[in-house]
RNA sequence: GCCUCGGUAGCUCAGUUGGUAGAGCAACGGACUGAAAAUCCGUGUGUCGCCAGUUCGAUUCUGGCCUGAGGCA
């Protein structure tokens, strides 16, 4: 972990002049007349669950006149409080938040509505002489907002739902997964080798990417990668990117406590009442932490114990997950929170930042 | 004190008629570009309690010791 810690995140603008004579074909039209001056000033501080982002987030906000807004795929929803660790009224010390109660559990969310969500709010608070801080978990999120990842518009059609249910379908059968990889690999045989024919959610969006676009998907990702590994020279942001993170020990015993904690404020009277909702959750909202499993319980499919025993190993599982994420993204400060205060470290990184 | 059963991976255990070991759970590493708290791929991480003996070779057999549980006194 320690041979990780970047402590010189930018010393990836230094290639910017090199980027500019080889990679000309990469610059967006929507930024080539923008000096990187007039890039809009933005806060990043992320890492694994448990780390105490939110707190640090609100203090910093403070010290600076900063608006937080929320880079998380279950705090949007209104109504899951307890299970997503969500900040409460009294935490958020009158700091604004953004993005967090903002959907019904029934509605979906992906990647493409935090992306238009939250270039709206940076743009919001940048108006208003405030400082956008991301604050969050969700390291895909972050990383389609801070490279401008293109999702290009797909409205939903007919055919496409078809299409897919048609897919959904095939991937059923005995050999389903294997005939789906066949498919894509007759279309786009890159794609059909960088992806695992076990990957069937990953083969069904490469098959409906073509279909929709008659472009492979994988050089439409060759193509967007790039942007992330060009880091700040492209990125529509001045952005500093925070990365917490501690002992992995220390931070499993901290996961165990927060979960029964959980339990104890209530998680199942909340699964409760979701479970008992006039409309069942969105795809989205059904896979949250702490009421996947609360719902097997309610279903009768596994005990109270067991049920709070897999909050338990999910999350871990899932703080390893997001530190996978966040070790290859490559502008980024780690701090060390068993080293003392992280906003010590944060502020070190920061001089250009005013005070409140 | 004596008897019985056990001590093998982080945990619960299996196994080797003597050729240095596996299964579940847990864990670890990685991928990821419109479900991402999702989805997927990969990895056994071990002085087989300790010390001797027999043997070409011992985790396996023998002896002693340490240790846990139960039983008898």
């Amino acid at each position: 972990m320690k041979e990780r810690v970047d402590t010189k995140p930018n010393t990836y603008t230094d290639c910017s002049g090199a980027a500019g004579s080889g990679m000309t074909a990469l610059a967006d039209p929507a930024h080539a007349g923008e000096s990187p001056a007039v890039k809009p000033r933005v806060i990043v501080i992320t890492g694994p669950t448990a780390t105490g982002k939110s707190g640090a987030a609100v203090r910093l906000a403070k010290e600076i006149g900063g608006e937080i807004i929320s880079a998380d795929s279950m705090q949007v929803y209104r109504g899951m409080d307890i299970g997503s660790a969500k900040i409460t009224p009294e935490e958020m010390q009158g700091v604004p938040h953004h993005l967090i109660d903002v959907m019904d559990p029934d509605e979906d969310y992906n990647v493409v509505r935090f992306q238009e969500m939250a270039k709206a709010a940076i743009a919001d608070i940048v108006s208003r002489g405030h400082i956008p801080i991301v604050c969050g978990g969700t390291g895909f999120y972050i990383q389609a907002l801070l490279y401008d990842i293109d999702f290009t518009e797909e409205p939903e059609s007919g055919e496409m739902s078809a299409y897919r249910e048609m897919l959904e379908a095939a991937a059923l059968e005995p050999d389903g997964p294997c005939r789906l990889h066949d498919m894509l690999l007759a279309v786009d045989p890159a794609s059909a080798e960088l992806i695992d024919a076990g990957n069937i959610k990953r083969v069904i969006r490469a098959l409906m990417f073509y279909r929709v676009h008659g472009e492979k998907i994988s050089d439409h990702n060759a193509r967007e990668s790039e942007k992330r590994l060009n880091g700040p020279a492209y990125s529509p942001y001045d952005y500093t990117y925070f990365v917490l993170y501690g002992d992995r020990e220390r931070l499993y015993r901290k996961i165990d406590r927060r979960v029964d904690e959980m339990v104890e404020e209530g998680l199942a009277r909340e699964a409760e009442t979701l479970y008992h909702g006039s409309s069942p959750l969105s795809l989205t909202a059904a896979q949250g932490i702490g009421y996947k499993e609360m719902y097997g319980w309610l279903r009768g499919e596994t005990s109270f114990d067991e049920a709070v025993r897999l909050i338990k190993r999910n999350t871990r599982r899932f703080a390893k997950r997001q530190l996978t994420w966040f070790k290859r993204e490559r502008d980024v400060i780690w701090i060390n929170i068993d080293e003392g205060d992280p906003l010590d470290e944060i502020r070190k990184h920061l001089p250009d930042v005013r005070r409140g």
